[in-house]
RNA sequence: GGCGACGUAGCUCAGUUGGUGAGAGCGCUCGACUCAUAAUCGAGAGGUCGACAGUUCAAAUCUGUCCGUCGCUACCA
């Protein structure tokens, strides 16, 4: 998102809606945690922020699936779609809403979107012969197929033969250049006057959409009238529409698009969609000409993130994909650990490799040695040397800049969506706070005004990073925040006025607890 | 095949528009401290920034080639 964002606006973040073939595993927990985060940032700073997430349930994958298990498509798609809602709660997600493509809400939005593009002239009936891979839901030409097998699933393809509608992609090949080269990167909105959205973030991703189009664009099939599980064409309800093309629509139902139009026009500027590479193709290039057939405006910002590998490797490669499930690591870290890890351990955008020692790492280094312990130190220094009442901080502290400093910092990673950099930021304040009390010495020195102003400092920086790790570790930052004597909760903090330096106000009992985190030692 | 990404200390990674002696965390060695969750603090060892060539007063940072790894190529974050 750009600097333009002002307080109290409006601020939209998505996840893709995941689709229910699959169930739940720590590429989507990875999606919607930093989702989720930046949410949670942005809830921080007094936006009004409308969080989405969902699952995508029709094609006819999930018919077939549901099929072979005997069950009624609808049916299917429910059970698996529970799990995905139950496992966000059980992460603590704070979703505003929940979509499912299969709701009536939904229906009426893919038609009415749909039926605008095809009012506009973009949608056109043709026939599509073709070697068809179930699966895939895709169709592939004879040089794509291995022995006359589907590249993908080495199995035979079925010859089909259908009457489609056919969106016309090709049309807006120079209108998406200009979305795509008109934004930000070099020379874009730097001076946050307003106008400047951007299109697509990281950069690189950018370019890779731009190459997309630039390879040319082929109109594209947009409804299937061998399967019935989908949004009935509403032109020709024969057809149904193929369930990307309803899917990505979810963006718009949610926002109350062909219901209600006044809250549409009012949240749609406002859009902005995680998602990962291998989607980029939809959400870079199709989704966005969709919206233009319809006269929609302004595009959505679109932050692209990477795969988590293993070893190397995509994770749904090696399996390991699904092999580790995020109830395995909530258990082992619990779910702010796991958040933790998550966020800190992958910058959004690059690929990065996974590993469950790296989750120990990052639970250790980080939340218990440095965070948790430091809460644990401090409490003890101020009910030994400070009666257990934690005295206010020093006007004049070295912490103030280095909190000012990271707060800064830190403001500006979430802002573009870098949830890693933002908790370094945090978690380099907390480690100068480490250094500070070890030159200081609190515990050699008799009670007193200096033994106070230090503690107050230690408080201090304990108030103002538990908020800005907060959007990571919700549950853990209102523990420390309690224990220091705050009343109210961390999520009611507004930024950036609570990040300022002074905000402890001293007097407050401060509570010797049990280890926030307590170390994790991998059991043999 | 086409398009793209990546290759920086043992490990995982940062390194805006090319410019002070190349960084962080972890791990390792040594030391300090003992308020704290065997934690914390300090010092140190360790890299010809994949290779080669080029542009430049100056390149990890730009260009080209090559090597290696990986991804996408109509639908698994």
């Amino acid at each position: 998102m750009s600097s333009t964002e002002i307080p109290g606006s409006k601020f939209v973040i998505t996840t893709p809606i995941y689709y229910v073939n699959d169930v739940p595993h720590v590429g989507h927990a990875y999606a919607t945690l930093n989702a989720d985060a930046v949410a949670r940032w942005h809830r921080l700073l007094g936006d009004d922020v409308f969080f989405l997430t969902g699952t995508d349930e029709h094609g006819l994958k999930i018919q077939r699936a549901a099929e072979d298990g005997g069950l009624e498509p609808l049916e299917h798609a429910t059970r698996t779609s529970e799990r995905f809602a139950s496992t966000w709660k059980m992460l603590n997600i704070s979703n505003d809403d929940f979509i499912r493509t299969t709701e009536p809400r939904h229906h009426q939005a893919v038609q009415a979107l749909l039926q605008k593009a095809y009012d506009n002239g973009y949608i056109y009936a043709d026939t599509y012969e073709g070697d068809y891979c179930v699966p895939c839901e895709a169709y592939y030409v004879e040089d794509d197929l291995v022995d006359g097998n589907c590249p993908i699933h080495k199995r035979p393809v079925e010859h089909m033969v259908e009457d489609n509608y056919f969106f016309k992609l090709s049309a807006f090949t120079d209108q998406l250049t200009a979305w795509l080269e008109g934004s930000d990167a070099e020379g874009g909105d730097t001076d946050g006057s307003g106008s400047g959205r951007n299109s697509i973030r990281p950069t690189g991703y950018r370019n890779e959409a731009l190459g997309i189009v630039r390879q040319g664009l082929d109109d594209v099939s947009i409804t299937r009238t061998s399967i019935s599980w989908g949004v009935p064409v509403p032109w020709d309800t024969d057809h149904v529409f193929y369930v990307w093309y309803d899917a990505l629509i979810n963006y718009a139902t949610a926002l109350g698009f062909g219901a209600d139009e006044e809250r549409f026009d009012e949240w749609w500027p406002a859009v902005h969609h995680i998602l990962g590479k291998d989607i980029l193709r939809f959400h870079g290039v199709y989704w966005p000409a969709m919206l233009m057939a319809a006269g929609i405006e302004p595009l959505p910002e679109l932050h692209v993130h990477g795969f988590l590998l293993l070893g190397g490797e995509k994770m749904s490669k090696t399996g390991g994909l699904t092999a580790i499930t995020p109830e395995e690591l909530v258990g082992d870290f619990g779910v702010d650990g796991f958040r933790y890890a998550m966020l800190r351990n992958h910058s959004f955008g690059p690929d990065s490799d996974f590993s469950y020692e790296g989750i120990v790492e990052a639970f250790n280094t980080d939340l218990a040695n440095t965070y948790g312990n430091l809460v644990s130190r401090v409490a003890t220094v101020v009910g030994k040397k400070c009666g257990g009442v934690g005295p206010a901080p020093a006007a004049d502290a070295s912490l103030s800049a280095a909190a000012a400093t990271a707060y800064a910092e830190a403001a500006t990673a979430w802002d573009s969506v870098q949830p890693s950099a933002a908790l370094d930021a945090t978690w380099r304040l907390l480690r100068e706070t480490n250094e500070y009390l070890a030159e200081m010495e609190p515990w050699k020195m008799d009670p007193g005004p200096e033994v106070d102003a230090v503690m107050g400092n230690a408080l201090e920086v304990i108030r103002i990073a538990s908020i800005m790790a907060s959007p990571a570790i919700p549950e853990a930052v209102e523990v420390a925040w309690k224990r220091i004597g705050l009343d109210g909760l961390v999520s009611e903090q507004r930024l950036p006025a609570a990040a300022g330096w002074g905000g402890y106000p001293g007097g407050l009992d401060v509570a010797i607890g049990d280890p926030m985190f307590p170390r994790f030692k991998p059991s043999a």
